[in-house]
RNA sequence: GCCGAAGUGGCGGAAUUGGUAGACGCGCAUGAUUCAGGAUCAUGUGCCGGUAACGGCGUGGAGGUUCAAAUCCUCUCUUCGGCACCA
């Protein structure tokens, strides 16, 4: 017998898919397809665990489809633009094009290593001119559509690098990458419009609520942070400036309004103290917020502190003077920078009241049951009282009836905030996305037309921390004629962040080589929506709203059908080594060429999928690993142990008679069918089909002993022939190369399809049955399949162990589970 | 602080509808094979008591519902993750 030589078959395999361009696929309309994608990787230049987990399970899932009938769409692309690309070839003096590319290279070919089955021909690299020109022609219908626009706005600066840095690369308020300190700094650039979406995306998630975790539905939805409330508008006491608008969701407390408070950047806090006595104290107090970061600026733990302006605002119900404060936990971005304070019906007001004794005046009563807790403001919905005509009314009636009274009264109105911020994409690097438009002197900003795609980024870039885009040095590229007017232009030099690019790659991979347009319509049409999406949690928001989107301003501008792109998301757990996250700083990092050096990438792939379920974090296990080893080892020489007896065999017919034990192998074979079926399609739990297909083979050893009799058997052939096949089959998702070298050493052909059971063949003729006196199990019986629950409950209490047991109790009541169990009750 | 997920043998994990807790794998033990080791095959393996038959205990903890609870309810502890002055 041929030893079990993973490497030699899995290169082989990988050589036959290769050639045969085995996994590659085409639009079909009269086949169901099925879309199955992985969040694509960065090259950042070798794979790890975490990769070899999202595209084993992938790979699974996917293989398991195409077996079913599916049309599957698989494919794998790069997202090649970022800031490492740019770090790393400043620190080896090279181009991150070259860096990118060695490191695309040097992944891919981890990859095909551990055979996924990819349509290759649909790889892509968003750092090509052919992929990110569609970037550009987004943008220009982004801003045909008034979703584009540029502001100044605060950006986290490191001081020693002289450059901007994303937020998630600031960490503990440092640079990740040289530790120094993170500035706020204004900084002026282009934002995405995707507030204008905030409703659409909001009302989305409940149509995704089958499909997508839980966990990740409410991060989104907390993430726009809907509140529904009002504005209302407070006169200032004697002057005749403008009044001062707040947003509130609680129109209800409106009574209880004791005071005012601006943020320190309102532009009515300044104006408001001039001429006050107030006027030093607020000028110190805007200079000391000005100081803090934003960081402990908004949070909660910060101590609470402000100052007043001088100025009294009219509570316009009550009527009564409140004085305006100024106070650094109101933020200008949210709202209207200004908010009423009821500190009787409001934990933040109340400190605040507290703290600088101003009023507390109660006006919601709690709800029986409820009690208000001295020093803690009641912030409950109840009834209101001392509120004028209004007391009485309760919660949301209450709300709704102040704000038809502010309507009437023209001094506010029903309004919505969303806690979701416009997206600002302008990065002041080089390896990324131009931003196709001018700034000509004349003419303003002008958008480059659609026949000037792409704005090719020049190779020749000189990089450098100097904290600006270096293509502002390159003047070929920076001086270009106004299209409008034809007059010297400049061009912009922001790129675009790199979550643009994976906005819509999975559009893309429908008509990769597109030409004309960024896909077909009758591609995307067809394949969309990605039928199943596998990736980290770490994209919860960002990349999955982003992506939301982009959906959804496709949908306005004609492009595209489907309602979302992601029918069904799975977020896998994380590949941990002794509790920790597998890090080069901890050293606990395993090298995925190194284990399919040792064991194949058969294995690896088996032990990952094997070791735990994919939502939950994996604890990698070298024991583990060699366990998987010693599996496929033992499918393969109780395999080839059969073999020569099977060859030429046929599966037995449906109900052919057979010895006892070749039926019950039968079962076997068919419950696993089911299990594994099952455990893949509708559970995502590939670690339990695995155990049954270990079963099955564990079922088939006990064969081995008796066999050179058994095999003489009619049909004896045949069973054990089907129970290989099917192991065969059904381990093809989780191990393919071996998989496929068995089907050939049968004579098959690649290409099996998944195999059905027979529902017939999954019962046993005989059972076993459990029972219990009072709820413990005091014996087991086997009783005939077919046996009448009032014989099941005559056996049971005739079994010589339980009679003795109940002898002297009297039998209150016998509870007979079918097929299960009997429970005695007796006392 | 708020929200979410989880807690089961020495370890990773299983138990799909409330019905035999611990499937499968690792580890460990014993035996076979072998000069030996390794590999392989077989058997056993939750804990305590007992040679055994068997009995008791057992799913973070405390209560409860039920003939029956890892699973349902109440309270509580621990761990991990997310959000965190959003008016």
């Amino acid at each position: 017998m041929r030893n079990y030589d993973f490497k030699a078959i899995e290169e082989k395999w990988q050589r036959v898919w290769e050639e045969n361009r085995a996994f590659k696929v085409e639009r079909d309309p009269a086949r169901k397809k099925y879309y199955l994608l992985e969040m694509f990787p960065y090259p950042s230049g070798r794979i790890h665990m975490g990769h070899v987990r999202n595209y084993a399970i992938g790979d699974a899932l996917a293989r398991f489809k195409r077996m079913q009938g599916y049309n599957v769409l698989h494919p794998l692309g790069w997202d090649a633009f970022g800031m490492p690309a740019e770090n790393a070839a400043i620190k080896n003096r090279s181009h991150p094009a070259t860096w990118t590319f060695e490191n695309i290279h040097a992944m891919r070919k981890q990859i095909k290593r551990l055979g996924f089955s990819y349509d290759w021909d649909r790889e892509i690299a968003t750092c090509r001119p052919e992929y990110y020109r569609w970037n550009q022609w987004c943008f220009l219908r982004f801003m045909e559509k008034g979703l584009v626009y540029r502001k100044n706005a605060t950006v986290n600066w490191c001081e020693a690098c002289q450059t901007v840095l994303a937020n998630e690369q600031v960490v503990d308020d440092r640079c990740w990458r040289c530790d120094g300190e993170v500035l706020q700094k204004e900084q002026e650039g282009w934002f995405l419009k995707i507030t204008a979406y905030a409703d659409r995306l909001l009302d989305g998630l409940t149509t995704l609520a089958e499909g997508w975790p839980e966990q990740v539905l409410t991060m989104q939805r907390n993430w726009i942070g809907k509140s529904l409330g009002a504005e209302v508008d407070f006169k200032v006491d004697g002057q005749a400036c403008e009044a001062l608008r707040v947003f509130t969701t609680r129109p209800d407390t409106l009574y209880g309004a004791t005071f005012m408070v601006l943020a320190p950047e309102h532009p009515m806090t300044v104006k408001l103290s001039r001429g006050t006595p107030q006027e030093a104290d607020v000028d110190r107090f805007l200079s000391q917020v000005a100081r803090q970061d934003k960081k402990t600026r908004t949070s909660e733990t910060t101590e609470k502190e402000g100052v007043f302006t001088g100025a009294h605002a009219i509570n316009p119900l009550t009527g009564k003077d409140i004085p305006v404060w100024t106070a650094n936990f109101v933020l200008m971005d949210y709202g209207t920078g200004a908010i009423m304070s009821v500190p009787a019906h409001d934990q933040r007001d109340h400190d605040f009241a507290q703290k600088y004794h101003l009023p507390i005046v109660q006006v919601i009563e709690p709800p029986p049951g409820q009690t208000l807790e001295p020093g803690r403001a009641f912030a409950g919905d109840g009834t209101m009282i001392d509120s004028g005509p209004f007391t009485g009314l309760i919660g949301e009636a209450g709300r709704k009836r102040i704000i038809e009274h502010l309507e009437v009264k023209k001094i506010g109105q029903a309004a919505i905030n969303y806690r979701l911020r416009d997206w600002g994409v302008s990065r002041q690097r080089y390896w990324g996305t131009p931003i196709p438009v001018v700034h000509c002197p004349a003419c303003g900003i002008v958008p480059v037309p659609d026949e000037e795609l792409p704005i090719q980024l020049p190779l020749d870039a000189h990089l450098g921390d100097k904290g600006r885009s270096p293509l502002v040095e390159l003047p070929d590229f920076l001086n270009t004629p106004c299209p409008s007017c034809a007059g010297p232009g400049r061009r912009e030099t922001d790129t675009l962040d790199t979550f643009v690019c994976s906005s819509w790659y999975f559009d893309r991979f429908t008509s990769p080589r597109n030409e004309e347009k960024l896909f077909a319509r009758s591609d995307v049409d067809y394949w969309m929506p990605v039928d199943q999406y596998i990736g980290g949690i770490e994209h919860a928001i960002l990349h999955l709203l982003y992506s939301r989107f982009f959906h959804q301003v496709f949908r306005d501008l004609d492009l595209i059908d489907s309602p979302e792109p992601f029918a069904h998301l799975l977020t896998q757990g994380m590949v941990v080594k002794d509790g920790a996250k597998m890090s080069k700083s901890k050293g606990n990092v395993v090298d995925p060429d190194e284990i399919i050096n040792a064991y194949g990438a058969d294995t690896a792939r088996l032990f990952i999928l094997f070791a735990a379920p994919p939502v939950k974090d994996l604890e990698w296990s070298d024991h583990g690993v060699e366990g998987c080893s010693r599996f496929l080892k033992r499918v393969w020489r109780i395999f080839n142990e059969f073999l020569d007896d099977i060859r030429a065999a046929r599966p037995p017919e449906p109900g052919e008679p057979l010895a006892r034990e070749l039926a019950e192998l039968r079962r076997r074979t068919h419950i696993t069918i089911k299990r594994v079926t099952d455990d893949i399609q509708t559970r995502m739990q590939f670690n339990t089909a695995i155990a049954a297909i270990m079963e099955l083979i564990n079922q088939l050893y006990t064969l081995r002993d008796g066999w050179s009799e058994l095999k003489n058997q009619s049909g004896a052939a045949g069973a054990v022939l089907e129970a290989l096949e099917t192991t065969i089959t059904l381990l093809c998702p989780f191990a393919p190369h071996i998989a496929a070298e068995m089907a050939e050493l049968l004579g098959h052909k690649e290409g099996a399809s998944w195999p059905a059971y027979d529902e017939a063949l999954l019962q046993a003729d005989e059972l076993l049955i459990v029972i219990q006196v009072n709820g413990k199990v005091r014996q087991k019986i086997t009783v005939n399949a077919n046996i009448t629950e009032q014989d099941l409950k005559a056996r049971s209490l005739e079994d010589p162990k339980i009679a003795e047991l109940v002898e002297s109790k009297a039998i209150k009541k016998v509870i007979v589970v079918p097929k299960k169990l009997v429970n005695i009750v007796a006392q």
